[in-house]
DNA sequence: CGGTATCCCCCAAGATACTG
DNA sequence: CAGTATCTTGGGGGATACCG
């Protein structure tokens, strides 16, 4: 359909990737940014929300892995109220949504691969 | 099309996940797995012939991710020649295989938001 | 040709405690 | 409620040199 990635190296917000799937695995890659964004999938959550989801992710890399989301583009963050208790919701951006396939893709390989599909 | 993945932790090759997706994405993720399994994809290739498509790799790097893709079951590694210089090719499994629809929307995805789609 | 052996640095990510 | 602040550990991955 389209040619090798040989000789292609891309940059994205100041980090440099051999090949745009290296890059694409750079930011969704690791423990948690897929699995979040599968849930941001059908309707935006709150942090607390999250983090019910991913009973063994402790807050502090829930944190960390949404700012990354937020910076690269995939999720928005809006915030409700100016004193706590404040309310904070997170949503996947036109961007975000436009990696949708690829998560389809993800889920639908791993639910098969671990002989869990409904 | 299928329920969330909380609550459905995952063990596989003796790590533990607490998704099918973390788990994916444990598996092929890295700055190096998805691009060696894309470059597998349509035909096998020596270890010589991936380390060209990949200049930017090292040739210990390489052969790291080589070693925990064929543990994980996604390639295949094939020896011929009992002497120096010996000939090593690598190919896809049929797990490998099953992979591709996840590596196309990945590739396609990752094509588009580079803007380098031919 | 197709790797290993060392050394090293950086960062992902968990544990725990604290806060506006 | 939604985070921060510190500390710590493990492993990914690069540089370099060497080997069967």
């Amino acid at each position: 359909m389209f040619e090798p990635t040989n000789n292609c190296e891309v940059t994205f917000n100041g980090k440099n990737y051999p090949c745009p799937i290296s890059m694409a695995m750079d930011l969704i890659g690791g423990r948690w940014k897929g699995v979040i964004l599968y849930y941001l999938q059908d309707e935006e959550k709150r942090f607390s929300e999250l983090k019910q989801l991913m009973p063994t992710i402790t807050e502090m890399t829930l944190s960390i892995q949404l700012k990354q989301l937020e910076k690269d583009g995939f999720i928005s963050r809006t915030v409700y109220g100016d004193r706590p208790p404040i309310k904070v919701v997170y949503a996947l951006t036109d961007f975000g949504n436009s990696f949708k396939p690829v998560l389809d893709a993800l889920s639908l390989w791993s639910h098969q691969m671990v002989g869990q599909l409904p």
